[in-house]
RNA sequence: CGGGGUGUAGCGCAGCUUGGUAGCGCGCCGCGUUCGGGACGCGGAGGUCGUGGGUUCAAAUCCCGCCACCCCGACCA
């Protein structure tokens, strides 16, 4: 993408109403707008991000053999009624609204509910079982108070994953694959060093539930977390009869703050009585199903991985999420480095590797600055000086020098080949 | 939802105490000089001062209501 023709630009003073980090740093670099408390728009930059962290979940989904779906926000009160959770007084986050006949409709906080009742119409026979739909889509919830730019929004794009097993072993067998591979996620994303698997209040259907946790000084949760065993415990169930069970000892356990990136339930077949998901088993029994959800924050994870890769000039984003991989600066017009810049920029474009072309009538200033706010992995410099040698210019974001180098080593550092 | 704070140009802010009709920086437009870490000079555009009402000859400024935004707490299926 060349810089001239993309429609955002970066700004120096971050906005007053943010304070969260990462959401001043992604507002000044023109990763995301502001619309109203705890909604965002993805602008381009921000979008090929989600789609990057979207493009690695999906993976995993994938390997885990299940189906991805797109679910409608809308969702009906009768539904809801069905599992005693339209009242506001059970759930709070609703949002709701009504059919011009005066039908109520609530607006997706989750998608249990729905995609339970849908799967009556698929699942009839235990050979249909087990199996698993994901989606990514955007919820709705109505917080009382939004914060921390996009790590706590009233809309926010989340991955969910539900899964329908014919027995409790089944559903286990599945819960510890979704598991590794959230695990698997978050170190590709770069936060697996600071995420911990985290023992947190189970609700109504088991006594734990799993939650992901990253360690970072602006999360809303304080957990407790064994470092050598990459565990953690959720304040809310952080008591000596927990700790036991679990084989943890309080000296073992630091107090840290940390962001919910990912949660995992499992309901049992309690949601299914409830909702009437029942299949048949080989001796021609009807049995409810067992059900289990599994959800990724995208938008959060988006924040945190900011939050967590910045510095004093900008973000700093793991080559894995980056919305481009190259940073191309192209210093003076003459038209040697023109030439130069324009044959890298197509080159690299041949090879699969995506950059951002700053082709701007700009000062060499302002283009480093950009660059180092963007917070693009790599750095590489045309000018006169290059375009008379032969050479290009290398830097890492996060290194403190340049390096010249020739054409084929740079596409093999950036593309992998000669 | 309880407590605290803030709304003035696209962004960051001053002006408000003591009422007299709005200013600075960034950004933007034009011209010129510049050109390896957010340049400089000159000229210019841009604001119903969140909103509704009240007081007053006169309100950004004083009074009341409302709305929005932020922080702490509570909540987080």
């Amino acid at each position: 993408m060349r810089l001239s023709q993309l429609f955002t630009k970066t700004v120096k003073d971050a906005p007053a109403e943010e304070t969260a980090r990462s959401a001043q740093l992604l507002i000044r670099a023109g990763y995301i707008h502001k619309e109203m408390a705890g909604a965002y728009d993805y602008l381009p930059l921000g979008l090929l991000v989600l789609e990057n962290i979207k493009a690695i979940v999906r993976t995993e989904m994938n390997k885990l053999g299940a189906n991805e779906i797109l679910m409608t926000s809308l969702q009906s009160e009768e539904l809801w009624r069905q599992t005693d959770r339209w009242d506001d007084q059970k759930v709070d986050v609703w949002f709701k609204s009504a059919l011009k006949n005066g039908t109520p409709v609530g607006f997706g906080w989750s998608h249990e509910e729905p995609i339970a009742v849908m799967m009556k119409n698929y699942i009839s026979s235990y050979r249909d079982l087990p199996m698993a739909l994901y989606q990514f889509q955007t919820k709705l919830r109505n917080e009382l108070r939004a914060k921390s730019g996009i790590m706590r929004g009233r809309e926010f794009l989340m991955k969910d994953l539900y899964a329908f097993s014919s027995t409790p072993e089944e559903l286990q067998t599945f819960y510890d694959k979704v598991s590794d591979a959230y695990l698997r996620v978050f170190t590709k994303v770069g936060l697996g060093d600071d995420t911990y698997l985290t023992y947190a209040s189970g609700g109504a259907f088991t006594q734990f539930s799993h939650e992901f946790q990253t360690v970072t000084a602006v999360g809303e949760d304080t957990i407790y977390v064994n470092r050598a065993r990459k565990l953690g415990v959720n304040r809310e169930v952080y008591t000596d009869e927990a700790l036991t069970q679990l084989g943890l000892k309080r000296e073992e356990l630091e107090e840290v703050r940390a962001a919910e990136v990912g949660n995992i339930f499992n309901f049992g077949t309690t949601k299914s009585e409830q909702l009437g998901v029942y299949y048949t088993d080989q001796s021609g029994q009807q049995k409810p199903v067992y059900l289990s959800s599994y959800g990724i924050g995208i938008s959060r994870l988006m924040g945190v991985i900011a939050e967590h890769y910045a510095d004093a000039k900008g973000l700093v984003w793991p080559e894995a999420v980056a919305p481009a991989q190259v940073y191309l600066v192209r210093l003076g017009t003459q038209s040697e480095v023109i030439n130069q810049a324009d044959s890298l920029y197509h080159d690299l474009t041949q090879l699969g590797v995506p950059v951002l072309y700053d082709d701007r009538d700009a000062r060499p200033g302002e283009k480093f600055a950009d660059a180092d706010l963007l917070g693009i992995p790599h750095r590489v410099v045309v000018s006169d000086k290059t375009a008379a040698a032969g050479t290009y210019e290398w830097k890492q974001r996060t290194a403190e020098k340049s390096e010249l180098i020739h054409k084929n080593k740079l596409l093999k550092i950036l593309a992998g080949s000669d």
